[in-house]
DNA sequence: GACCAGGACCATT
DNA sequence: AATGGTCATGGT
């Protein structure tokens, strides 16, 4: 796949249940296990399943390979302030793509990522799917693997089991929620026919789930580009690119962001996230 | 050993 | 409406 950068993309948190292993990255897609490889030079993908395929549509849209990228980052913002992020954001981060991930994981998984930092996250759900996750089929050879824990099974776990996969404070949280999702009190399916506003709306009635959040799932689950999510290096980064590096309350930034970067705006939003993080140096206040 | 991390929630003003 | 404290845990 041309225009494809495989470890920025599970790298820039949106996602935290790759493993990376000798070149390539291990993980669970539909509860199938898959190794992905990027080949060094024409950035071809290629997937090692457990068992044969006969179709590959759940991981090609999975990967999302194929969105017309060059469409995306032509509606990036090209106003002065922007332009001091813009063309180094595209130049360093190319290749960068937004997955479709499963609701309900990344739901839980974003639950899990309060205050914490990427490494971190990463972590818990490992330890999570390792205790309570399925295990998928794996070739001869390879470690075992888990499927994220259904919220089925996670709402019949206790606050004190939650809590021993290091997740602190969150465990209540990602309990009461599973237990909302099990009990189909909330139907994460129904959201996809939903306007961003009302599906935004539903997710944030979810114990442990604000703005923030549910922003990042109505991205990176749903599909929703338009949405912006502002956590506190984007918030630093908006602070520095538009407001001269001043302190600007967050209820203000949601406001500013809006109709500002365009159709694809959550595109443009992990650009800078991941730009910021993995290159530039944003200062200010907070 | 501070300080902070892809926040949310609750109690005060 | 707008702060400030608190939550649990590990990296830097």
């Amino acid at each position: 796949m041309q225009d494809y950068d495989l470890d920025a993309t599970l790298t820039s948190g949106q996602v935290f249940g790759w493993e990376p292993r000798a070149e390539s990255w291990i993980g669970v897609v539909n509860g199938r296990w898959v190794k992905l490889t990027q080949t060094p030079r024409r950035g071809i993908i290629l997937a090692q399943t457990a068992e044969p395929q006969t179709e590959w549509s759940w991981l090609a849209d999975y990967l999302q390979a194929g969105v017309d990228l060059d469409q995306i980052l032509a509606t990036f913002p090209t106003d002065p302030q922007s332009r001091a992020w813009r063309d180094a954001a595209i130049e360093s981060c190319r290749g960068l793509r937004l997955l479709r991930q499963d609701p309900w994981e990344c739901l839980a998984s974003f639950i899990l990522s309060s205050t914490k930092q990427i490494v971190q996250i990463r972590q818990i759900v490992a330890v999570l799917r390792a205790r309570f996750g399925s295990p998928v089929v794996v070739p001869a050879g390879e470690r075992p693997a888990f499927a994220f824990p259904s919220a089925r099974r996670l709402a019949a776990a206790t606050a004190t089991e939650l809590r021993e996969c290091k997740m602190g404070f969150r465990a209540p949280y990602l309990l009461a929620t599973a237990q909302r999702i099990a009990s189909g009190q909330c139907d994460l399916a129904s959201l996809r026919q939903m306007r961003v506003a009302d599906a935004r709306a539903e997710l944030v009635k979810l114990p442990g789930v604000g703005d923030k959040i549910a922003d990042c799932v109505l991205l990176f689950a749903y599909g929703f580009r338009t949405v912006f999510p502002i956590d506190v290096w984007i918030a630093k980064a908006l602070r520095k690119y538009y407001f001269r590096g001043r302190h600007v309350r967050a209820i203000r930034l949601r406001h500013y962001v809006v109709n500002r970067f365009g159709p694809h705006a959550g595109y443009a939003q992990q650009y800078l996230f991941h730009y910021i993080r993995t290159k530039g140096r944003v200062t200010g206040d907070t």
